[in-house]
DNA sequence: AGCACGCCGACT
DNA sequence: GTCGGCGTGCTC
């Protein structure tokens, strides 16, 4: 008789608990792989689980428990590694861990689907196929033109392609080849994408040498690198100098991007640098593709593997070094569902790993800036640019007082016009998309707003519509004010949309390039753009932060910021530290080559404490200045934050269950945390739904966790809850 | 989250 | 007379 055995059994589902099973019908069990799909019954219906471990008691009443029904895997699929970086990120965020893990498996995988490459059907000739009369085929000329061209090539394999591009019906002459006995059908991988070009390594400095050097030298453990390097710096090649190292020694690389920056050129530089597979894991990927990817990556087949946020949790043969590029994007952090922070696991993923971590950025977040000062992260410093070229002034255009045109201030159409006269190029920074973000009748003042939303609909000129920018309300522009019928509709304020026109007329000569979410929808519209401005010629670019992510506009000379007074008094804290990193990194793409760069940011608050010190000390100043004070008053990384939010179509839902929420918290003991609300959120209402949050804030990271673990299981148990859709969320990056 | 059960309103 | 609204309960 074997004793007792049990498998523990993660499930997608929003309940914070693994569920118990019993093997198979007729299996032994005591040989199941931890992380290995199983098949289970579950509720009515049937679900792929991933076993967690096997124990010989369970808690579950044995009349409850049913038996599995089918392993899926004979090997884990996740390996131990996955499977504790995962249990420790579902217990921190405190997301449940059957849904947590469905975030390690591509989708075929979480469909149940086996966990093999796709194959695709290539055709070749035998040995009898290359001795073929062909005379035998005078009554067959499709079998006759297939097999000239199999004769007639180079290659050896062909695949549907080849086919298709010649013929237009090939499959049954082409099964009457392979009847014959003349061509042989197999069944092969799918290639990964491979870069013919290649690239060699650029000289490099001494600061990039010595970073390159440094992280080499202790390849083989554990130590988290910031690499704080100024826009233009060359990070990019410290990490390829990194991943070559890590490739000789036959490891792998991983390296996570912000969504917005992986692009096919991104991708492009990789491959060219390095003649090895890798693999590419991103939303906009086939179902099949991603698996593919995700296989190459686990086997060791992929030597890089580059992705977004999700990409963290791709298993990997033989990691060697993981990297994040501009790792103070905020894209990083999951904003619904799993609210994990893709560069803090990064860390602990390292760690688990023992190998290194390299977060790089030209504008360090403030977190990893006290990493550093505490001892936790070890700074690597670029402080000069590749190029000649100088960091740009940047200037202020103090707007009080100043005649205005349409956002453009007298100051800046000077600026504008010199630069455009020497043929070099412009770009301006605005980071409000559409027309106008208000749309007002001057006889009554009636605004146009969001129906669903607590906010003002955009005007979008092109298509005369008015659009909510939170929700997904449109409706065309009314000819006369719904009030009082006037025909007197002004549209107030500046978007891109409207600058661009302005520019228009200011400059009916120059080239006006627009590049914001609007004008780039179009699938290849953002790389028509892009070429257009590397021609060189003298043209305006006006965008919003889609400029400001890593491209390269060598001929741009004169950056103008129109705004720089968004986020300057943000409700939210980080609001300031987001608007120092954009003003900075889109200022970093003046001047790359080697002409002179200028920068002029427009304010109506130039005496603004932080805005001045970033301005005229630079991005660590203005760090240095917003550490102290998240220390003066206790924000993180100098706290711990939680926030419980909540949402509802009735508008008191939410404030009651969070109301119930700080009871609880109460109850369980909450020494030595604050609790902060409930409050209606920043925006209460969004697309219909009221919101609230209630705010935990504690110096410490452990009594807010233990206070956490018992109160969600009181949350779980509450009737308000039913009632609302609620959510928790770790160190969130915002309290939007 | 799904999915079922269950008990009250306006339709063929 | 039923179709269907969503409140409530359960998932090893």
């Amino acid at each position: 008789m074997s004793s007792a055995c049990y498998l523990q059994i993660a499930i997608a589902s929003p309940l914070r608990q693994h569920f118990d099973y019993l093997p198979p019908k007729g299996t032994n069990t005591t040989d199941f792989p931890i992380g290995s799909r199983i098949q289970v019954p579950f509720g009515r219906r049937t679900m792929t689980g991933i076993l967690l471990g096997i124990s010989d008691h369970s808690d579950v009443p044995t009349g409850k428990l049913r038996p599995a029904l089918k392993l899926l895997d004979s090997e884990p699929l996740l390996s131990p590694e996955i499977m504790s970086l995962l249990q420790w990120a579902s217990d921190y965020y405190h997301h449940p861990i059957g849904d947590a893990m469905q975030h390690a498996l591509p989708v075929l995988l979480r469909q149940g689907k086996a966990a093999s490459a796709r194959t695709e059907t290539v055709w070749r000739l035998s040995e009898a196929g290359r001795a073929a009369d062909l005379n035998e085929l005078k009554r067959a000329p499709k079998q006759a033109a297939l097999l000239q061209q199999l004769l007639g090539a180079p290659k050896a394999c062909f695949n549907k392609d080849d086919f298709n591009q010649q013929h237009s019906h090939w499959r049954a002459p082409l099964a009457a080849l392979v009847k014959r006995g003349w061509v042989d059908a197999v069944q092969q991988r799918g290639l990964l994408s491979q870069e013919t070009m290649t690239d060699s390594a650029p000289d490099l400095n001494d600061e990039q040498l010595a970073a390159i050097q440094t992280v080499s030298a202790d390849i083989d453990t554990f130590q988290s690198y910031l690499l704080d390097g100024v826009t233009g710096s060359g990070k990019t090649e410290v990490y390829l100098g990194i991943i070559q190292h890590v490739l000789s020694q036959g490891k792998q690389a991983l390296v996570l991007v912000p969504e917005i920056s992986l692009t096919p050129q991104t991708v492009s530089r990789f491959q060219r640098r390095f003649q090895v597979p890798i693999a590419v894991m991103h939303s906009g990927l086939g179902q099949s593709e991603r698996l593919d990817a995700w296989l190459a990556a686990r086997s060791g087949e992929a030597r890089i593997v580059i992705g977004t946020r999700s990409a963290l949790f791709t298993p990997m043969a033989k990691p060697g070094v993981i990297i994040i590029d501009e790792e103070h994007d905020n894209s990083f952090k999951q904003q619904k569902g799993f609210r994990y922070h893709a560069r803090d696991l990064a860390v602990l993923r390292a760690r688990k790993l023992n190998i290194p971590v390299i977060l790089g950025s030209a504008t360090p977040s403030l977190e990893s800036l006290v990493n550093v000062e505490q001892g936790r992260y070890q700074s690597l410093i670029l402080s000069r640019r590749t190029s000649k070229a100088t960091p740009p002034p940047i200037r202020t255009i103090d707007l009080r007082g100043q005649p205005i045109e349409s956002g453009l201030s007298r100051t800046l159409i000077e600026n504008i016009t010199d630069h455009l006269k020497r043929d070099e190029q412009v770009l301006l920074f605005l980071n409000r998309r559409g027309y106008a973000p208000t749309l007002c009748c001057h006889d009554c003042g009636w605004i146009a707003d969001c129906p669903r939303c607590d906010a003002k609909l955009t005007l979008h000129a092109a298509n005369q519509r008015l659009r909510c920018h939170h929700c997904t309300t449109e409706q065309s522009m009314p000819a006369n004010c719904p009030e009082c019928g006037s025909t007197e509709l002004r549209a107030l304020g500046q978007g891109t949309e409207r600058i661009e026109s302005t520019l228009e007329t200011l400059f009916p000569n120059t080239d006006i390039v627009r590049v914001d979410r609007d004008s780039t929808r179009r699938k290849d519209a953002m790389q028509t753009m892009l070429n257009k401005i590397h021609e060189g010629n003298k043209a305006i670019l006006v965008g919003t932060q889609m400029l400001a992510k890593g491209h390269d506009f060598p001929n741009v000379t004169l950056v103008g910021i129109l705004d720089a007074d968004q986020g300057l008094f943000g409700i939210d804290f980080r609001a300031s530290e987001s608007m120092a990193q954009q003003i900075i990194q889109v200022a970093g793409r003046a001047g790359r080559a080697d002409k002179p760069g200028q920068v002029l940011v427009q304010t109506y608050h130039p005496d603004h404490a932080l805005l001045q010190t970033l301005l005229q000390q630079g991005y660590p100043a203005f760090a240095k200045q917003a550490i102290q004070e998240r220390r003066d008053i206790e924000l993180p990384p100098y706290s711990s934050m939680v926030l419980l939010r909540a949402e509802a179509s009735q508008r008191a839902l939410p404030m009651a269950f969070l109301s119930k929420a700080y009871a609880a918290a109460i109850r369980c003991g909450s020494k030595g945390i604050e609790l902060l609300g409930p409050l209606p959120a920043p925006m209460e209402r969004r697309a219909g739904r009221y919101r609230a949050q209630l705010l935990l804030q504690a110096s410490e990271r452990k009594p807010l966790q233990l206070l956490l673990k018992k109160l969600l299981s009181e949350l779980d148990k509450l009737p308000e809850a039913r009632r609302v859709r609620w959510s928790i969320d770790v160190d969130p990056v915002d309290t939007l």
